[in-house]
DNA sequence: CTTATGTTTCAGTTCTTACTGTAACTCCCA
DNA sequence: TGGGAGTTACAGTAAGAACTGAAACATAAG
């Protein structure tokens, strides 16, 4: 290779491409599927918003796969679905506010985990509060003691995730000692 | 079967395998292993400590899994091992305070997913700090973006990881609107 | 109605992770 | 130093999740 002045553009895709590798790596150790992760990274460092087609190509993925992980990324709020007039085609972009992200993943993730735990364990609470054996009540008051910290929890997420911008964590680093 | 006065002591096992079971499908859900989950769930609703033998048995599983998944949550620092004077066989409780168990969480999950998150950002920042592209700003901007949003996470959960008590859900409640 | 273009579904396959059961190892005691 | 009790490591297997490719389906234009 020559000694030319390097190709910033090829650079600044090298820095792309590993940047959405590595997102994907640690989406994956954070329980995400590695291929929504890497389209989410995609599209996030996006100059404009990209059809299936582009996508399938930039990550050497099926059709299927990125149709779902796509319909699944909207689901959760992260990336939307734009027409662009005159062409028939589906395109998308992503959520790029940080905060507004957060947001949408608070409130999913409450949704589809918090809730139907919740759930469980108000019936569990509810069989087991008039149970008369010995360890009854031990058992009871420690399946209550989960149940009450998730119900805090839920509901400091719903708040969380209704806040409209991001003071909530500088401040909370604030008053944490 | 005959209308005769429901036996208590049953009536608990079966709360308390219901409790196991669905903590389990729970803990799926949250991407941690079944096993890990039904273990953490059959400590924390003993009433004494147990042995790997009498988990085995409880929950059906080999010793190879019950072995595994018992360092595992250790290492998490959900449970700990203890030891019965004149007896060389380990026996194993949970932390049982909820507030303790979340902190114990929130530690593990800080290093070993935050932190590694963290270190690709910075990488991917410093390395696309000094391309000169179009498009090259925006990039930067948007991973620096939600790099400092996660270093500002990271710090808020060493503070709460550290908090010796369970003031601040309850206060965080109070302060969102 | 027919064709072109784009999207969704799904059966089969591959890849990953969790689990079993056994063999090897460690440690304590006689 | 031999034996028994307990713990760990690991090779093989089973279960589950993700992915592919192609066919079926929808919709707009001609």
């Amino acid at each position: 290779m020559s000694n030319a002045p390097v190709d910033s553009v090829a650079e600044l895709r090298v820095a792309r491409e590993q940047f959405v590798a590595q997102w994907g790596a640690i989406g994956n150790a954070w329980g995400i599927n590695r291929t929504m992760a890497q389209i989410h990274a995609l599209l996030i460092t996006a100059p404009a918003s990209m059809s299936t087609d582009e996508i399938m190509d930039d990550l050497k993925i099926s059709r299927g796969n990125a149709n779902g992980n796509l319909r699944e990324l909207v689901s959760w709020g992260l990336i939307r679905s734009v027409l662009r007039r005159g062409d028939r085609k589906e395109y998308f972009e992503a959520e790029k506010d940080v905060w507004k992200m957060f947001c949408a993943i608070t409130r999913e993730r409450r949704r589809r985990e918090v809730a139907p735990a919740i759930d469980v364990l108000r019936n569990v609470v509810a069989r087991s509060g008039s149970i008369d054996a010995p360890g009854a009540g031990a058992f009871n008051e420690q399946v209550a003691a989960i149940l009450s910290f998730l119900e805090t929890a839920d509901s400091v997420m719903d708040k969380v995730a209704r806040s409209e911008q991001n003071t909530v964590l500088p401040w909370a680093l604030k008053f944490l000692k």
